[in-house]
DNA sequence: CTCCCCTTTTGAACATGTTCAAAATTGAGT
DNA sequence: ACTCAATTTTGAACATGTTCAAAAGGGGAG
């Protein structure tokens, strides 16, 4: 029976993340979470391996609506400044109901047995889906980034995302304005310093520094 | 009795250290801890208010044999390449046993209410302690580091550091080779960009940086 | 309708981190 | 040596994530 088991596993999964968001991860017990849904605690187990598979439900949530959120604003944008800083918004805004609840999802995120860690393994679904934000922010920029840095952008802005997520993590000041500054400012950097790689010295610096990476990575 | 307590307290924290290092963070359980100590588990709790604080015992250990390590190596090393370097090393060196443990420790450390968190409030002991490490690479190169970096370089170093321990958790080369590599790496990369800071584009861009850096954490 | 197999659901049981009231031990003062 | 208050130790109890064998439900074949 698909539909009813669906729709089960359906509500199992909005209770917990609605717990996650207005009670946090710690007070959000499985036993809590099926009471909520009206389901025994073994049936929630039958829909989902582990709280942390709850907490997987969330992230792919979350940066679905990241996305969604990003591809809608890129619209109108032309230069690569303006694409990221509304990318990097786009990843705050749809945060910010689980502020509180960052902190733990860090944690069980950076544990390489966590099917959400962004680290871990090559490719992962959800660092490929992460990084494709940032791919089609560099991608429609014109003028265009750097031909040469074109291919590891994405994936060195998305590694500063993660930084950005990790600063946005111990943000205690309203609303996370911090982290929003940080953004404002961090923004502008990043793209004056793309343009210095046409100095002949920092050009040089810049080949060793991608190739390092390449060759860390490989 | 403040030598039998003491005695019992280092004991206590000497089999949840070897059990770490040995079978790993989860299997090391409390009541593990206890028998292995030949003690109860109320009184572990006694001494340690929670695992995360056997933790932190690690933790402060591994950090004084790195300070210790680093002190030593340094002695006979003047330029900043050599000195970051054997820093580097010699905190790899230091975790090496800890491997397998990382990640957990990883996970446990970066919850802000964690005794071990680096990043949360401002100046844990525990940050303080491993700043200070890369304050004295710095302090004792010569050639010295810019001027106007001086102040900044070793908190920025620090924070690369810890860059390079969550790439060793996740590095499953042998040995953490890979990591050793992005060390050796990495290290001329930075003291080749810093000589790139004369050349007046790049320090603007600098000064920008270093500015908004000091902003974001006033 | 009945039977049978597969899916779904249940709730008790288990492991582990943690708490706590009570017991045991200790050491200083007499 | 005795007393007593503080320190140390104990072990049972609790909360929570997780497992699992058994029960319930559902739908198609006959």
């Amino acid at each position: 029976m698909t539909a009813k088991s669906e729709q089960t596993r359906q509500l199992v999964a909005d209770v917990a993340l609605r717990m996650f968001r207005e009670v946090g991860f710690e007070k959000t017990t499985m036993r809590a979470i099926a009471a909520g849904a009206g389901v025994s605690v073994g049936n929630a187990y039958y829909y989902f391996a582990s709280k942390d598979d709850l907490v997987q439900e969330l992230y792919v949530q979350v940066q679905a609506e990241h996305a969604a959120k990003a591809h809608e604003t890129l619209e109108g944008l032309k230069d690569l400044g303006s694409r990221l800083k509304a990318t990097l918004h786009a990843g705050l805004d749809v945060m910010a109901p689980y502020h509180r609840f960052g902190a733990d999802f860090v944690a069980t995120a950076i544990r390489p047995t966590s099917p959400v860690n962004p680290f871990a393994g090559e490719s992962t679904a959800a660092r490929e889906a992460s990084l494709a934000i940032f791919r089609a922010a560099v991608e429609g920029a014109s003028p265009p980034a750097p031909k040469k840095l074109r291919a590891d952008l994405p994936e060195l802005l998305w590694l500063g995302y993660m930084g950005i997520a990790l600063f946005w993590v111990y943000d205690t000041s309203e609303d996370q304005r911090r982290t929003r500054k940080l953004v404002d400012g961090v923004v502008p950097l990043i793209t004056r310093s793309l343009s210095l790689a046409r100095i002949p010295g920092v050009n040089k610096v810049l080949d060793d520094v991608l190739g390092l990476s390449r060759s860390i990575r490989a």
